[in-house]
DNA sequence: CAACTAACGTAATCAGAGA
DNA sequence: TCTCTGATTACGTTAGTTG
């Protein structure tokens, strides 16, 4: 198996998945990709974690890392202002646009259907932010990856504000929509 | 310990399916 | 078409790994 150093992590309910360490043959096909295509699509992904063994959502994470990178500065900034910056002075020193990027195919849409959002739903409301466990275990019981859960989970924050104390609860002659309550 | 960086948060936006 | 909601992005922060 993984020669994980690190397996006392599954304490922490709120703890975040455990660190992935790239190899070095990882680290390179990944770099690799990443200068024929900063952006790539759920195909090439799906490719890259065939190749590499390292799981999608991992890879989508990897090149997000990757591209903020060159543009974050660090904490520090070294403050020297030196006019030449080793490791980038050859290639495109473009940075990447949006315009310039071809539109790479999305995953399809997930289709949650009503018993699994309910079950989110109910998970959610005992807790916005769960860890990875409980990711873990909602993506069992509703049999959707982990990764999809997880997205749910922060449109769900975004799209509905933590409830005040005096703010009525979604009672009825609220929303007229759903009908369907529950069985 | 300091630098590096995977994981994860928010906010904004794009995009698919149903009313 | 509009609404609801899943997917993706930029940017920032947190915390594990490594020199």
């Amino acid at each position: 198996m993984g020669p994980t150093s690190a397996s006392s992590r599954s304490q922490n309910p709120r703890g975040p998945r455990e660190r992935l360490v790239l190899k070095a043959s990882q680290r390179e096909t990944l770099q690799a990709a990443f200068e024929q295509n900063p952006y790539p699509g759920i195909t090439t992904r799906e490719e890259l974690a065939r190749e590499t063994g390292i799981a999608e959502d991992r890879i989508q994470t990897w090149f997000a890392n990757r591209r903020a990178r060159p543009l974050r500065k660090s904490r520090s900034a070294s403050a020297q202002a030196s006019e030449e910056e080793p490791s980038q002075g050859q290639g495109e020193p473009q940075p990447w646009s949006p315009e310039n990027v071809p539109k790479a195919a999305r995953r399809k849409r997930t289709a949650i259907s009503r018993w699994q959002t309910s079950l989110l739903v109910e998970a959610f409301e005992k807790s916005r932010y769960p860890g990875n466990e409980a990711k873990e275990e909602l993506a069992q019981r509703t049999g959707l990856p982990r990764s999809r859960i997880h997205v749910w989970f922060q449109n769900r924050r975004a799209r509905k504000p933590v409830q005040s104390a005096s703010a009525p609860p979604k009672s009825l002659a609220d929303s007229p929509t759903h009908a369907a309550t529950l069985p």
